[in-house]
DNA sequence: CATGAAACTTGACGGCGTCAAGTTTTGATG
DNA sequence: CATCAAAACTTGACGCCGTCAAGTTTCATG
């Protein structure tokens, strides 16, 4: 018997990843009030104490969690849109598709990535990943760019348009609880983005 | 000398509106995370416990801070729609000024209204101020509204627009601090809302 | 004036984030 | 292989938090 299972009095060995899981998991199973340093550590099997050496803080924490988050925010968007037509227009239906039932399947990593405040994490936080979230986003966008056009104006319109109403769809505004994606109103309401300059033939 | 001014051991005599002063300073100082049910205690002179005999704990408290917060909320929507023109275009490109400048003046009372979890308080609490504000917008909306068409569709688009654009104007996306508002993006971002059908003439 | 309800206080509990100090393990250096 | 400094983790404490239980004061009603 060798050293198999690394776990000695005071060297968990993977801490910091388990804590990570451990504060998804909590995430998944209580939303972004059930996350605290203590119970992540109790999680792993540690003293309530050991996440600072890993993290700064609870912050520190949900940055990290806020990355893996991002990670699977990304790879949502990507598998919406990249799934069924190619045509622009159902691309970015895809899209906005997939950006609301990733808020419905993970309302607590939602409430992580995009911060308690607002989408300050958007900025502070996540680097690679969400910019991978972005290129996402700025590739469906860029056939409605008018020629001359500002495309970070349409990436706003359409990034503005789906988080707010993944937020009041999420609130339960059509209802508790909420309705599939496809009956319900979302189809509607992104109709508006078919409003902008149609989708250059490339 | 009769009892002017109540203030005995135990009867405070309007300790109900003094916490909610208390907690809407606190937001305002210091936002939603210097909300607390002990400081808005103190602050009114009063006991740690005291709050309890007036709200349902912390939750009870945020909601009638929500209920007074709508109130500011919807004066605000009211205001920038009633000054200026006339026009249906201008009056919806006022309402979402006033609706993002709220949001930058009272960033704290923005975050409980709008909930620790997305927009789920406008559902749950804020009655009338709730329903007020929400007339003002459909008051605005109406004459984009197409004859046969589903008028909560264009709310909602209204709505979710201006409410994901605000949300990441605060997150500083556009720079920090924040440009004003008139040179920023905003009247870029809601020309998309100007592809809504025409103002019907009324 | 008596009495019961309402308003408020005091004290305690457990959970939280965080810090300081101590112990164990690791891994590099000689 | 021995040494030793740094890294990993523990224990204990602090203050703040929300909440509950029990006691005291004030008010209003009869």
């Amino acid at each position: 018997m060798t050293q198999e299972n690394v776990k000695s009095r005071h060297h968990h060995g993977d801490l910091k990843p388990a804590l990570i899981k451990a504060g998804i998991d909590l995430l998944e199973e209580g939303g972004i009030k059930a996350l605290s340093l203590r119970k992540c550590a109790a999680r792993a099997g540690v003293s309530h104490a050991a996440p600072a050496h890993h993290f700064d803080g609870l912050a520190g924490l949900k940055q990290a969690i806020a990355e893996e988050g991002f990670r699977l925010f990304s790879q949502y968007l990507k598998d919406a849109c990249d799934s069924g037509h190619q045509d622009p227009r159902e691309r970015l239906r895809s899209l906005c598709r997939g950006y609301l039932q990733f808020g419905l399947d993970h309302p607590g990593i939602l409430a992580v990535i995009f911060g308690d405040q607002g989408l300050a994490s958007l900025v502070q936080f996540g680097g690679k990943e969400k910019a991978d979230a972005y290129l996402t986003l700025r590739d469906v966008a860029a056939p409605f760019v008018a020629p001359g056009q500002d495309r970070l104006v349409v990436e706003t319109q359409i990034w503005s348009l789906i988080h707010g109403f993944t937020l009041l769809y999420l609130a339960g505004e059509f209802g508790s609880p909420p309705p599939p994606i496809d009956e319900g109103p979302l189809m509607q309401v992104i109709a508006l983005l078919e409003r902008l300059d149609p989708p250059s033939c490339s």
